[in-house]
RNA sequence: GGCGAGUUGGUGAAGCGGCUUAACACACUGCCCUUUCACGGCAGCAUUCACGGAUUCGAAUUCCGUACUCGUCACCA
């Protein structure tokens, strides 16, 4: 095809085209940044559901313009009209925003390399194919769906690789008349690369994340604008980050394939190739064949963000443990500054995992449960509360009618330097603090104590009513109980008790024992004097009554 | 099958040629502390880094082969 035809098949092409690529180069300049500031993007489709996997990318994505003072921007990438759904952009904000995710530009904050959604750049990708077309660098083809099969079947029998390349891109080099013809005729077309690749040139490739990497280089014609027009990943990819000057493309694993037909595009097209990060993919131990395998949101609920909301784990311990699988250092160095946020961490691409990251659910709740022992209990209230009004209303009046009282339960023993690690999730305030409101500890009517001992009511009635004093400190207190167990015929210590066991009914602990299950019950308790003071004289004796009447 | 990558304890992982008789965390077990439960402390938990070979005075770390795992081979992203 000579020049003039070339340019004339331009035209027949995209008559709408106006545009040329100086305006858009011009339309969408060089960002004014600081030295070493990243520009990185999360493109999701709208598919209806965020995966954690995706939530993993943004926050990697997020964290990492932050600490440079780039820019981070969302870019909706819906070019498969099949996939998208409806208000799956909605989705994708709301669940990115429960998790803090805010873009400096997107389809909702706008910015200036919008739009921030494929399906509104058409334009532009035509543009620069419409020039790829007058240089001889891009085609149309008109193989049918059978055609490519057919050719398909026959590179499979001849074992060679599959795909349209080489001799099998028939329509390579058809003249202009052929190709009007075909037009004429209604034939649908792709336009597709010319690709100028040679498998036996061998491509070098640096990933940030991998490190050096080989690879042939691709010699497939692949497609640049399916058939509708609209891009495919590839095309769009390598115009959108080009023009909305990404620095670092940030992207799952399962795009490391790709690369050497991205890096030839970006060749074909002139563009600077941004840096490439390929992390791996969240993984897990499939239960039933024991193989491990990317976390899949068919088989597994906590792939969806959502459900962390629902069962009540904390957004920021969700954070903090991808903080700790974002870079291997980070847990070690969030252990010796528990004081500081995951985002005074300096994050690096080289301390990021080569290999696949294992999503361990055990790790999230244990960082969760340091999550909830360092709130106060105030704050473990106020959390707990706005959970609650959203997935367990009934629980949330309960709190409301005894937030007070609620608020002291949940500060014990919070003031030392060891608190308690017994809560990983809101929902379980629900069922560890039960015996804090009185209409639930009466409802529950010991089914919580899970022991098979009884224990002696008038013991207990004797010690509240003649011992128990609430207006003193702890140990007092204590030594009021040594002292009533002595009076008993209990051992005022366990170690007495361990000398001669014989001399002693049992020690101080079995009388607390007793106290606590009446009063919580439950075997297991935080400080029981505590609680004791919270409840009041005569909460304690109707649940001592309580007991009489159940077990006795 | 082609191409690319990975393989360190129950789990996640550190390690990048001698400082490793393999860090740290989670889980588990035992002991200690203790009024209970926790928290915390101590100890145990891979004499060995998928397997075989090579390079080297020296290898988990480099190279080659084998096995297995993962990703990808669309007009899906």
């Amino acid at each position: 095809m000579t020049n003039e035809e070339r340019i004339e098949l331009a035209e027949l092409l995209f008559p709408n085209i106006k545009h040329d690529r100086a305006y858009y180069e011009e339309k969408y300049p060089e960002r004014d940044l600081p030295e070493g500031a990243m520009v990185t993007r999360f493109g999701p489709s709208p598919t209806g559901f965020v995966h954690m996997g995706s939530l993993f990318g943004s926050f990697i994505d997020m964290t990492y313009a932050r600490q440079t003072n780039g820019v981070f921007y969302l870019r909706i990438e819906d070019t498969d009209q099949k996939r998208t759904v409806e208000n799956g952009v909605e989705g994708i904000f709301t669940d990115l925003d429960s998790f803090d995710i805010c873009p400096d530009e997107s389809t909702k904050v706008g910015g200036e390399y919008g739009p921030y959604i494929q399906s509104q750049r058409v334009d532009i990708y035509q543009t620069y194919v419409k020039d790829l077309i007058v240089q001889g660098k891009a085609y149309p083809c008109f193989m049918t769906e059978k055609e490519l099969e057919s050719i398909r079947e026959e590179q499979e029998i001849n074992k060679v690789r599959t795909g349209v390349y080489g001799i099998y891109a028939a329509d390579r080099d058809l003249s202009i008349e052929e190709i009007k013809e075909k037009i004429a005729n209604g034939d649908e077309y792709v336009i597709r690369l010319k690709s100028p690749g040679n498998p036996n040139n061998i491509i070098e490739f640096t990933d940030l994340i991998k490190g050096k990497m080989k690879f042939p280089e691709s010699d497939e014609d692949f497609v640049l604008l399916k058939k509708d027009g609209v891009p495919t990943y590839h095309f769009a990819h390598a115009i959108d980050d080009h023009l909305m000057h990404t620095t670092h493309v940030i992207r799952a694993d399962e795009w490391v394939s790709s690369i050497p037909k991205h890096v030839q595009l970006f060749n074909v097209l002139g563009f600077k190739l941004p840096n490439f990060c390929h992390h791996a993919p969240l993984t897990k131990k499939d239960e039933e064949t024991g193989t491990i395998r990317k976390l899949s949101k068919r088989k597994d609920p906590e792939a969806a963000v959502s459900y962390y909301e629902e069962v009540g784990i904390p957004n920021d311990a969700v954070k903090l443990y991808l903080a700790t699988i974002l870079n291997s250092n980070f847990e070690e160095w969030y252990l010796e500054n528990p004081d500081k946020s995951y985002q005074d961490f300096t994050f690096t691409f080289n301390k990021m995992a080569v290999g696949g990251t294992s999503f361990d659910l055990d790790k999230l709740t244990n960082i969760s449960k340091t999550y909830f022992s360092r709130k106060s209990g105030e704050e473990v209230y106020e959390e707990t509360l706005s959970w609650a009004l959203k997935h367990d209303k009934e629980y949330a009046e309960l709190l409301l009618a005894n937030k007070e009282d609620m608020i002291k339960f949940l500060s014990i023993e919070k003031d030392g330097p060891r608190p308690r690690k017994d809560i990983s999730k809101y929902s379980e305030v629900k069922e560890e603090f039960s015996y804090a409101i009185d209409s639930m500890f009466e409802e529950e009517d010991y089914s919580k104590f899970d022991g098979d001992k009884t224990y002696d009511t008038n013991l207990v009635l004797d010690y509240v009513n003649n011992y128990l004093d609430l207006d003193v400190d702890n140990e007092a207190w204590f030594n009021k109980v040594k002292e009533f167990a002595e009076a008993n015929g209990y051992a005022a210590s366990p170690k007495d008790y361990k000398k001669n066991p014989d001399d002693y009914k049992g020690h101080v602990g079995d009388i607390c024992e007793a106290i606590r299950v009446m009063i919580t019950g439950r075997l297991k308790s935080p400080d029981l004097f505590s609680i004791m003071k919270i409840l009041g004289k005569d909460k304690i004796l109707k649940r001592v009554e309580l007991y009489n009447k159940k077990f006795n």
